[in-house]
DNA sequence: CGTGTTTGACCAGCGC
DNA sequence: GCGCTGGTCAAACACG
């Protein structure tokens, strides 16, 4: 199941490769650049005010603020966040066409830079990106974004990540952590953090690359998820007919009785999604943390913290997927065109095998970790999922991709999220 | 000493 | 062309 999962590429699988021979190129560059960059720096002006201005910048925006970390406080917030509780859910119910469009902007323009590397190369590279170039010729990575409450600075994911930068980004006081997955030394996997600057409880993380490397067991519920999420949408461009799942290692009867519930209470539920659509990155975002019916039943939601016991309500899920215009978009679905295709799509996505996959996998992902959080558990749980000290937690898959003027979807899944980093 | 984090600097893309 | 912004680099630093 490892293999297969590590196995299972959610965008590009010889990205590293492309990454060598760009850091290459790009070493060259630095290589040429370091030979005239006293000459640079002495004589142009603009570069001096530039760092000035950078430096500057980031001086400001950090005392803008007021020294917030990725890591949170409940405790600190729990107040501030529980009266935001309900903005938060306005803001990602009612809002969620605009507001977090530009949120998403702000944190979906992830990696731009290695796709124009890659395009720069114009390297050929073998499987997936032949598929890319033939059918998604202009469409950038696909991302996974997930959205989750968490008081830690990131969730665990069963990966080693490696932060390799920081940074204050407009719009958002919070800010953007970095990583690179350091599981394998060429491991292409990026990962961006960042707290919803609305709801600061709420962390951000996406998801960008293929790991090269086999997974750690806790490590292959997100890997699942992701890349189901991303072969639903890699498939959904690539066909106007319905997608198939392109892992069939993620099948709802073999996720357990919560997803199966899940499903069911999804299925039954279909107005529980919508569909929106951006350019640029095709993005899958799971939104677990606003509150909705029919998932409150669910036993895993927890309750032992007080923070979840006394936010319970808003515990839940917020399910939404978001394709490239250029790269069509969900079976059926036309997003160019006029927004009662909401409820089209939500009915569309709900059908949709590789959605219901990667939710299956993202709701997998939990029931295992409240297992293993009930265990206490301090090794790789078996069944997969994240590795949590904390009880409770919601997990959010969510598409930052456009700010297609459709509403986004919600199909709630309460669980308190409070994923925790090792 | 190895590993990971911090943070100022640098670079490229993009919009005006 | 210029400035803004996001993403990355890499030296310095912290920690076990």
């Amino acid at each position: 199941m490892e293999s297969e999962l590590s196995g299972s590429s959610i965008i590009c699988n010889d990205q590293e490769e492309l990454l060598k021979s760009a850091k290459a190129k790009m070493g060259e560059v630095k290589e040429e650049n370091e030979s005239w960059s006293s000459n640079k720096k002495h004589s142009h002006d603009n570069n001096n005010k530039k760092q000035e201005s950078d430096y500057s910048l980031n001086k400001r925006r950090k005392v803008e603020a007021g020294g917030l970390e990725l890591g949170l406080d409940y405790r600190k917030i729990q107040h501030n966040s529980t009266a935001s509780a309900t903005d938060s859910i306005k803001y990602s119910s009612l809002e969620n066409s605009n507001k977090e469009s530009k949120e998403d902007e702000n944190v979906d323009t992830w990696a731009s830079s290695h796709q124009d590397l890659k395009a720069k190369e114009n390297i050929s590279s073998k499987e997936v990106d032949d598929q890319e170039s033939l059918h998604q010729p202009q469409v950038k990575k696909t991302r996974v974004c997930i959205r989750s409450r968490c008081d830690s600075p990131t969730i665990h994911d069963g990966c080693h990540w490696r932060k390799y930068g920081q940074k204050i980004a407009k719009g958002n006081p919070c800010p953007r952590a970095y990583y690179r997955c350091t599981v394998s030394p060429n491991c292409p996997v990026r990962k961006q953090v960042q707290r919803c600057p609305h709801d600061m409880s709420i962390l951000i993380t996406t998801y960008e690359g293929t790991h090269n490397h086999p997974l750690p067991l806790s490590a292959t519920a997100m890997a699942s998820a992701t890349s189901a999420a991303a072969s639903m949408i890699k498939s959904s461009s690539l066909t106007s007919q319905t997608p198939t799942l392109t892992n069939p290692s993620l099948t709802t009867s073999s996720l357990g009785l919560h997803s199966t519930n899940f499903m069911t209470t999804f299925n039954n539920n279909p107005s529980l999604i919508s569909a929106s659509c951006h350019n640029s990155h095709p993005t899958v975002t799971l939104d677990l943390t606003v509150p909705n019916s029919g998932f409150s039943s669910f036993d895993w939601l927890s309750s032992s913290s007080s923070y979840s016991s006394s936010t319970s309500a808003r515990n839940s899920s917020f399910l939404n997927f978001s394709s490239s215009p250029a790269s069509s978009s969900l079976p059926s679905l036309d997003f160019t065109t006029s927004l009662p295709t909401t409820a089209v799509a939500t009915k569309a996505i709900a059908s949709n095998p590789n959605f219901q996959s990667v939710l299956a996998a993202a709701i997998s992902s939990y029931v295992g970790n409240k297992a293993n959080n009930d265990q206490k558990m301090a090794s790789f749980p078996s069944s997969g999922a994240f590795q949590s000290t904390e009880s409770g937690r919601s997990l959010t898959l969510f598409p930052n991709s456009l700010p297609l003027s459709t509403s986004k979807s919600n199909a709630s899944v309460g669980a308190d999220a409070r994923d925790h980093i090792g």
